[in-house]
DNA sequence: AATGAATGAGGATTCATTCAT
DNA sequence: TATGAATGAATCCTCATTCAT
């Protein structure tokens, strides 16, 4: 590609003051609504600005640009979730594939909620995916799972576990994403994330031997 | 979303004679390159139509809006695609899990190459998916990972041999996606692809017990 | 206006061979039917050829723009009227007022049908109306009504007559048009006709005296 | 017609601050002098805006579409008539058919008057007619002449004076657009707006017997 | 005569961002 | 700080007409 347009996609300013991190508040609850109703080909700053009720100078006080709040969307749901997951992988007292399986379906689960707001927003992915923060953001979670593949296949060599850790977090995320395009009733999520909890354990008890 | 915007995604007109033959070719060639040199946010009928030496009029000719153009880029790949596993698939000789192996690495490989364009597509797919269209094109190709399926669990009760034959679609075409991302070495695309294989089998052969 | 664009709206030749007169009626059909159809701003010479079942060029062959085919349907409409209004006119027979009474309720009714085609035949006027060839069109059949007037009228100063005649005219097609414009019922029309053929006699009956 | 397009036309926002009241005159200003000097084909928003000394997106500021505006324009001009007509009409010191008289001639001059204009929005009517807010402007000077003509035949039935009342605004609005499309001279205009009070005189009176 | 592919100017509308107030 | 008016390039698509075949 020629020259993508790669934004500077970190906050404006952190607002320290109360009213300013109302107003942050306030415009990401809108930009939810927005991506949710109008999906994000009709994502726009005024819209956002008007569904917020604040003016788009205000928008663009706390944010670079558009792609901005997009990223931010994405960013707080990647920690949302991330935190999520944590608690679940960190709870050694059961066994790990236990808490494997119980972390796909909190995955799935979680993706399956507001999925409309959570495709619109995958579909204006080439908005911000390429802005340096992005992959920042990313990086930072991978570190999660590789621990605990590392408790799963102690004995296996780097090479092994670092692709063991690739190939499920990827898998997770995008199959994920796919899945939860569809509406999706609760036993249908139950028996996606079972049979790809399934495929996770077959495939580390393999690796395990 | 209030509404989104479904587009009639199919041809205009067959072109019957060499010559429209050839301007169609021109195209969708055309195409081919303002989508990987520009990327999906600057894929403009006028930009094609400059490409492939035409004027707009013409390209309108052929493709009733744009969304078709990039819809017929989309559904070429995926004749083609499936055509080459369909190939593999069927290839009865072999053991059913070396075909599916074989099958992960062909498929990984084909993400690869031309991932830029590739990737510009699936940013453009929200131009194009929501088209009856498209989805007729999806299920028609659902039928020969189900036969696949069936080979290897003969057994298996019909619900889990559609979750199976889903997840390892799903799988399969949301992470080569995702993996086709980052540029890849062949020695990268191997060892992905030899992994993905592993998970599958092991997978299969859980559920052949 | 800087400059009007007054189109050569008369036939490209006159079709003598019974194959040319076939097509081009079957060009002033289908045109009929996309203007009733799709209405003015969506009459396209592309689309009256595709109803035609011939090709743009031979719409081109017979008219030498899209404003002739308009103008042409508007003449013939003006045509057939006149003449149905001419046999009423010239019923010397019966008493003028009577005539003058049939003539509004069989032209009101006559607005009344195909109204659909009439109005988006009217919305396109302004390609047509400023030729030369339609102001030639209207002062012919101008003539039918002022030996109508004079009749009714033999004592009155020619000014009158023409004042008279002008104002009749003007009223039928114009209210007639604008009548027609919603659609009615039987009823309604001969109401409507009705009182109109009382104001026109109350009128004339004025200038008797 | 297979789906006319029904445009949202009201204004967009109401302007209230001078500077956006000047604004909104200077768009409407200019759209009469392009709609004068181009004609209806030529009424572009982009010339609109041009004319006015504004970008296009100002325009869009204050309207929603090409339509708004010359609704809007329309609709300024059957106000400023009606309360014309609604002071000579309500004027009942005098014989109510010498109001009538006084109407008809203040009608058809101000009709005359700026006739390149009002020839033109006429012809752009099919973009604006059928919108909602079109219809509800037109049926509420519609309640005014069937006060007067209430007055005028205070012992018709209901039927008759809601027909006369139809027959004589459509009349006047229908044959005095139709007149004014030619270039008058004041001599003709009182002629012709004679001769129309004259048809209603005569009508009205016959009623009243 | 007939065809219909090709042209390309033209038009309506949107939207990210700025900046004077 | 907040506002929101203003910008104008950019985009998608249409259509009358021509002309090579």
């Amino acid at each position: 590609m020629t020259r993508r347009q790669i934004p500077q996609v970190s906050s404006r300013k952190e607002p320290q003051q109360t009213r300013s991190t109302e107003l942050v508040a306030a415009i990401l609850q809108a930009a939810v609504q927005v991506l949710a109703r109008e999906g994000a080909s009709r994502f726009t700053t005024a819209r956002v600005a008007e569904k917020a009720g604040v003016s788009v100078g205000s928008v663009y006080q706390y944010f670079p640009n558009k792609a901005a709040i997009l990223f931010r969307l994405q960013s707080d749901e990647w920690e949302q979730t991330t935190q999520m997951l944590r608690a679940i992988l960190r709870d050694t007292g059961r066994p790990p594939l236990d808490r494997l399986r119980e972390l796909v379906h909190a995955f799935i689960r979680s993706e399956c909620e507001e999925a409309g707001m959570r495709v619109a927003l995958s579909d204006a992915a080439p908005l911000y995916r390429d802005a340096p923060e992005a992959k920042a953001v990313k990086t930072s979670s991978e570190k999660l799972y590789l621990d605990f593949i590392r408790e799963v296949l102690p004995d296996a060599v780097p090479r092994t576990r670092t692709l063991a850790t690739r190939l499920i977090t990827q898998t997770l995320s995008a199959v994920g994403k796919d899945f939860s395009e569809s509406p999706r009733t609760p036993a249908e999520i139950r028996a996606y994330a079972d049979a790809m909890a399934d495929m996770f354990s077959a495939y580390l008890k393999g690796l395990m031997s």
